[in-house]
DNA sequence: CCAAAAATTGACCAATTGGTTAAATTAAAT
DNA sequence: ATTTAATTTAACCAATTGGTCAATTTTTGG
C-alpha cells in the first residue's frame, strides 16, 4: 500500500493551489501548469491525483459551497425567535464572507458556466430558510411578500460591500482600514436594516 | 477613400457579435474565432479593425459601463426632492438590468482581472450620488450611517435577483413566469425598503 | 531484503490559441 | 480605364494548453 500521510499531503497541496488559483483567475483563466507550480509538483501529477481540470475544478467547487450551505440548513433548523434566526443567519453570512470574498461571484460564474453542477449542490439550508421566511409572512408577523424578495434582500445586502470592493476603493479613493471598518460595521447595519423592511 | 458605410457596418458587426460572446464566455473564455463566427467575418478581420483582443474587449467594456455611469451623474444633478431622486436612480438601475442582466458580474469580472480598466472610467455618477447621501444624513433627514452602507444597499436590493436569477431558479425549482413577476416587482419594493431602511 | 504497488517525473503530443502575412478582391480617385 | 488605397481572405505560425506515457523513484507488505 501506499503511505497515506503523504498521499493525503500531496492531495492536499494541490487542493489548497487549484482552490487558490481557481478563485483568483477564474475556471477559464486558470492553467494546470499554474496550479502545479503553485503546489510544487508535476503538471502530471495533477492528472494523477485528479482526471482532468473540470473533475479537479468541480470537486473542489462542490465541497466548498455544500459546506457553506449546510451550515445555513443547520442554522434553519435551531429552535430560535424569527429575528434571532436571521441574526445568526446574517452573522453566519457575513463571516463566511470575510474570509472568502471571492465566494459570491464565483458560485455565480460556475453556475453559469457550468450549470450542471448545480444538482450537485444540496440546497437545504435555502429551502429550509424560504419555508421560515413564508410562515412568519402568513403568521403575519413580517410584511407579506413573496419570500424569494425578502431572501435577495438579506442576501444582497450582506454581499455588496464584498463585491463593490475594489471598485468602491478606487472610485472613492479609500484606503484598506476605512474599507475593512464599513465591512465590519456591515453586520449590525444590515441587521437593522432587515428589521426596517421586514416590519409589516 | 473607402466605403464609410460598409466598413461601419462590418466593424458594427464585430462589435455586437463581440459583446454577446465577451458577455456569455467572459474575457478569458471568449475565443477570437467564435467572435469571427458569430460576426460572419474572418478572424484576420478582426486584427484589422480592433488590433487584439484585449483592445477590443477594453473598447466594448468602457463604452458600455461608461454610457451607464453617465445616465447616473445626470440624474444625481436632477433638481428633485431627495427621494424623488433616489426613486428615479433605482428605476434607471433595475430599467439596465432587465435588459443586461449580466452588467454585474462583468463589472466585478473585469475590475478583477483588468484592474488597469477601471480608470478609463468616469464615475463622476457614483460620486455624486454619495454626496447627496452624504449631505441628507449630515441634514438629518435621514440615518447618520457612512453613506457606503446605504449605497451598497441600493445597489445590492436591486443587483440581487438578477445575479441570484440561476440559482435560485433551481433551487427552489420556479418558472421563467414566476421569476420575471418577481423582478418586475422589484423595482417597488426596493424603493419601499430604502425608505424604510433610511428612516432617521 | 525484495518484489509489487504507488507516487513522481520529464519528455512528449495533438489541439487550440491569438496573431501575422501575403495575396486577392473591392471600392475610390484621377 | 487605370492606378491607388482600403477591405477581406486563406494559409500559416509560434506559443500555449490540457492531457498522456514510459521510465524512475519511493513506499509498502511479506
Amino acid at each position: 500500500m501506499v503511505n497515506k500521510e503523504i498521499a493525503l499531503d500531496t492531495e492536499e497541496k494541490i487542493w489548497k493551489a487549484a482552490t487558490k488559483v481557481f478563485e483568483r483567475d477564474g475556471y477559464a483563466g486558470a492553467r494546470m501548469q499554474v496550479i502545479a507550480d503553485e503546489a510544487g509538483i508535476n503538471k502530471a501529477l495533477l492528472h494523477y491525483y485528479f482526471r482532468s481540470k473540470e473533475k479537479l475544478f468541480g470537486k473542489i467547487f462542490i465541497e466548498k459551497y455544500n459546506k457553506f450551505f449546510s451550515t445555513l440548513a443547520i442554522l434553519a433548523d435551531q429552535d430560535m425567535e424569527f429575528f434571532e434566526k436571521i441574526d445568526t443567519v446574517i452573522d453566519s453570512y457575513m463571516e463566511m464572507l470575510l474570509e472568502n470574498p471571492e465566494m459570491p461571484s464565483m458560485l455565480i460564474n460556475t453556475i453559469t458556466h457550468h450549470p450542471e453542477l448545480i444538482d450537485k449542490l444540496n440546497m437545504e439550508g435555502a429551502q429550509k430558510i424560504r419555508g421560515v421566511l413564508q410562515s412568519e409572512a402568513e403568521k403575519g408577523n413580517i410584511i407579506a411578500v413573496e419570500s424569494l424578495q425578502i431572501l435577495t434582500s438579506v442576501v444582497g445586502l450582506c454581499i455588496m460591500p464584498f463585491l463593490a470592493k475594489p471598485i468602491a476603493m478606487h472610485i472613492f479613493k479609500l484606503d484598506m482600514e476605512f474599507y475593512q471598518e464599513v465591512l465590519n460595521k456591515r453586520g449590525p447595519f444590515v441587521k437593522k436594516a432587515i428589521r426596517a423592511i421586514l416590519k409589516p
